[in-house]
DNA sequence: GATGAATGAGGGTTCATTCAT
DNA sequence: AATGAATGAACCCTCATTCAT
C-alpha cells in the first residue's frame, strides 16, 4: 500500500476517498473530516488541495470525467457504421459503470444537484461527454445511415438520459435481473431499431419510415 | 389570493411554499424558515404537518406524483395502440412538465439524492409511475406490436430516463432551441422506429429485424 | 434576579456578559461561547441579537460610549467657566472609569484595534465623546480664559490621551498609589496650569498659583 | 539589497517583516506564514529564532523600544533646564514616530493588548521609556522648576498618554491637518504652561507668557 | 541551519427543531 | 392550533506549530 498510495499523491488519495464518502452519504452528509480519514490524511491537508468541500466534487467531476472522455473515445474509434458507435458508445458507459460503481453513483447522484445549486460550476466535461454522442449521430446522419429529421442536439440527450437511468438503477438496485450484457443489446437497439415489431407486419414495407 | 390560500390549508401552503423554494435553492441550501415564509406561516408550524425537513421533500413527492400518475393514466387510456400509448405518455410526461417547472426541476433533481440518502424513504410512487410504461410495453408485446424480445423492465427505465434527460435539459437551460411539440415527436419516434434510416436500403427488407 | 435580567432583555443581557469576557480575555481570545454561557443564554442566541463577534464589540462601543457622553454632558453642564469644565470633564471621567472598571479596560484596550483594523468600523461615538473636549476648549478661547494660540484639535486629543493613559494605569495596577481625588487634581491642574513653578519666579507673584 | 537582507541575520529579517505585518494587520489578524513571506523565509525558520507567534512580537517591542531608550536619552542629555527636557522628549518622541511609522503603530497598538493579555510579557523596557520622563519630572522639582505639588509617577504616565495619543492621530489619520513641528509645540506648552490664558489678567504680568 | 508539507485542535456560525406562551 | 424566540449540536475551515528531509 505504502508504495501504490504514495505515488499517486496526496490529491489522487483524496479524490478517491471523496469518491466513496460521496458515494455512501451524498456530498451534504458527507463530511470533510470523514473524506480525511478515509484519505489517511489530517483534515488540514484536504484544503492544502482543494479550495473547500465544493471544490473537491467538482474536481472530482472534472478529473474522472477526462478519463471517462478519453476512454470513450477510444472505444468508437474503433468501429467505423455510426450506428455501431452507437452501440459502441452504450457498451463502453455501461461497463466503465460497472467497473467503478462508486464513482457511478456519484456521477449519477451529484452532478445534477451541483450543476444547478453551485454557483460558479459549469459541467463543461460532462457536455464534451456528452457530445461524444452527438457528434455520432450527426455522422450517421450524413452517411445516411441516422435518419435525416433526427435532431442531434436532442437524440444525445435521450441517448444519455436512458443510459444514465439505467446506471441508477444498477446503482441503487442491491441484485440486478439483468446482465450488463442484456442492458447493452437492448438500449442499443432501442435506439438503432426503436420498439416496433417490423416483422408483424413482414407483407408491407416499413409504413412510418416510408411516410416520413 | 386570500380566500383561495386560506381555503386550500396550511399543508398544500407548505407544499407549495417548499415546491418553490427547493427548486430555487435545492434541498439541502433550502432553510424550513425560508419555506415557512413563503408559505406566511411561522417556523414552528410547519411541524404541526410535517416531521422534519425531510417528510416535507417525501410528501411533495408522494402527493404530486399521485396527481401525475392520475393524469398520465388518463391520457393512455384515450388511445388504444401500444404504440400510441407511448407516445401519449411522453408527450403528457413533457407536457406536465412545461406546466409545472418549479415541481418538475424538484423532481428531477431532488429525487435521486432522496431514494438514495434518506433513509427510510422508497419512491414507491415514483415505481407506480414508471409502471406505466412498463405495462404499456408489456401489453404492446402480448399484442405484437412491439418486438418480443424488448424486456420491459430495461425498457421503461430507458424511456423514463431518456425523457428525464430532456427535461432536465428543458429546467437547465434558459432558452430552450427545440419546441415540446418537436421533443415529443423527436423522443417518441426514437424508441418507437430507432434511429436508423430504413429508407437508405429501401430495396431490400429490413435486414436486421427479419436477421432477430 | 429573574426580574431584573428578564426587564432588560437578553441584548443588554448580552452586552454586560460581553464586557465581562472581554475585559478578562481581550476581544481575540474571547470565546463567543464563553459569553454565552456568561449571559445565561444559548450560542444561538447571541445570533438573533448581533450579527457576529464582531458586532458584539462594536454595539457595546457604541451603545456604552452614548451613555458616556450623556453623563459627560451633564456633568459639564453644570459649571460655566470652561477652566472648570476642563477639570469636571476630567473628574467624571475617572469616575466613570472607576465605577465601570471592566468596561473601561474594553474600551480602552480594544477600541484602538478595532478602529483600525474591523472593516466597517468608524468610532463615531468616539469621535462624539472627543468633541466635548474640544468644545471645551473652543469656548475657553473664545471668552478669553484659554490662551489663543491653542489648536482645540490637539488639545483634546492630548488631555484625552492622559487621561486614557491614566486610566490605563488604574486598570493594569493591581494596587493604585495614588487615589482617583489626587488624580483628577494633577491633570486637572497639568492642563490648566502647566508644570511650570511660577511661584519660583517669586518677585513678581503668579495669582493662579498664590491661590492654590 | 541581496547583501544589506543577509547581512542583517535572520532575526532582524524577520523582525522587519513582522513590523510590516503586524501594522496592516494587527497582531491577532496577522499571519506567521505573511511574516515568513515577507521576510523571504520558511514558515519553519521562523521557530528556529522565535519561540511562537507572540515572543515574535515580544521581542519586537524589547528591541525596538530599547533603541528608542537610547535615542531619546542621547536627545534629552543635550539640554540642561528640566522644562526644556520636557520639551526635547515630546520633540524626540513625536520625530521618531514620524520616521518608524509601522512600527509606531505596532507599539501604539498592539503594546496595550499585550500587557494585558499575553501570559509572562512584562513592559519591562516601555517602563523604562515612561521612566525618562518621570525622571525629568523630579529632576525639576528638585531644581524647583516644576511645581512641587506634581506627582512624578501621575504626570509622566500623563505626558506618555498625550503624545500616544497624538500619535494615534497621526497613524490613524490620512492626511493630518497640522504639522509635526505644530504638535510638538503645542503639546510641550500645554505641559509646560498649562492652559490658562495669563495676559487676560492684564495688570499683572506674566513672565512665562510673555516672553513667548 | 533551512525548508514547507502536513498536522489537528479549536471556534465561529448555521439552522432544524422545540416549547412556553 | 399557531407562534417565533431560543436552543445547541454539528461542521467547515484556519493557521500556529512540528518534523522529516
Amino acid at each position: 500500500m505504502a508504495v501504490k498510495e504514495k505515488d499517486r499523491g496526496k490529491h489522487d488519495q483524496i479524490i478517491e476517498a471523496a469518491v466513496k464518502v460521496f458515494a455512501k452519504k451524498g456530498f451534504y452528509n458527507a463530511k470533510v473530516s470523514e473524506i480525511a480519514r478515509e484519505a489517511s490524511v489530517a483534515d488540514g491537508t484536504i484544503y492544502l488541495y482543494f479550495k473547500n468541500k465544493d471544490d473537491i466534487l467538482i474536481s472530482l467531476f472534472e478529473e474522472k470525467m477526462q478519463l471517462w472522455i478519453q476512454r470513450v473515445d477510444e472505444a468508437i474509434a474503433k468501429v467505423d457504421d455510426p450506428l455501431d458507435k452507437v452501440r459502441a458508445f452504450v457498451a463502453q458507459h455501461l461497463f466503465m459503470i460497472e467497473e467503478h460503481k462508486h464513482l457511478a453513483e456519484v456521477m449519477q447522484i451529484e452532478l445534477r444537484q451541483s450543476s444547478k445549486f453551485m454557483r460558479r460550476y459549469v459541467p463543461v466535461k460532462f457536455l464534451e461527454y456528452l457530445d461524444l454522442i452527438g457528434t455520432i449521430i450527426e455522422e450517421g446522419i450524413e452517411a445516411g445511415v441516422i435518419r435525416p429529421d433526427v435532431i442531434p442536439a436532442i437524440a444525445k440527450r435521450a441517448i444519455f438520459g436512458a443510459l444514465d437511468e439505467m446506471l441508477l438503477y444498477w446503482v441503487l438496485a442491491k441484485k440486478p435481473k439483468y446482465s450488463l450484457e442484456q442492458s447493452v443489446e437492448q438500449i442499443s437497439r432501442f435506439f438503432i431499431d426503436g420498439l416496433r415489431n417490423r416483422n408483424a407486419d413482414s407483407d408491407r414495407p416499413d409504413s412510418s419510415q416510408s411516410a416520413a
